[in-house]
DNA sequence: GGGTTACATTGATAATCGTCTATATAGTAG
DNA sequence: CTACTATATAGACGATTATCAATGTAACCC
């Protein structure tokens, strides 16, 4: 059975263009966050806002050294996603759509 | 290239849980509005508006017959959803992150 | 210690979104 | 024509969210 609330909350994290483009910056390797900042016309609060989104939802981790923060995606989170959809987008033995009494069909 | 803002436009469609049950409860097939109502809390216009913004990112089609309108899942569309994440989520030849001048490492 | 740098936190503001009630539309049945 | 039914639309309200300026924190260097 699919966890309605939680994958609307995954799916929400990435439905945002610039935590997108992070993201697809990250998939080549780890970056420090100013180096993330660059691509980006917002301030650093905000960097560090969406930074702290992503970390929380478990889809990239932080490696500290000294004063920098390294930032890379984790990939098996990224897998999850991928499986997360293809079981809401396809039909299952035991989707939701099976226990409907159809008055239409 | 990958469009972030387009992109993020489709993902929020399906951030939400109301409208991932949706998808879910169509993905076996067609049902019309009054069995998909069945299985929420919501009134009929919040089921109406949630309708609305699937049929418009693409990911439903209606079909209309007589009083009874008739919602099915495109699985293209779906498709496109999954392709557009692998682009997001692994490295590629044009990936943004081939453009950076990194000062860290 | 004193200054600088990388990043985080706080608090405020503006915009977006999901939901509701009320009402409209349009097809069906008598 | 009248009553009913399935769905859509309009407008309002409350909650959430992205952003910023200002400030805090903590590591580094002279």
């Amino acid at each position: 059975m699919i966890d309605y609330e939680e994958s609307a909350k995954i799916l929400k994290v990435i439905s945002d263009p610039r935590r997108l483009k992070i993201i697809d910056i990250l998939s080549c390797g780890e970056l420090c966050a100013c180096d993330i900042l660059d691509h980006f016309d917002f301030t650093q609060p905000t960097l560090s806002h969406h930074m702290k989104v992503l970390e929380e939802s478990g889809l990239i981790n932080v490696r500290k050294d000294g004063l920098w923060s390294y930032y890379s995606l984790d990939k098996n989170r990224c897998n999850d996603i991928l499986q997360l959809l293809n079981n809401v987008f396809n039909e299952s033995d035991d989707c939701i759509c099976k226990e409907i009494n159809c008055i239409c069909k």
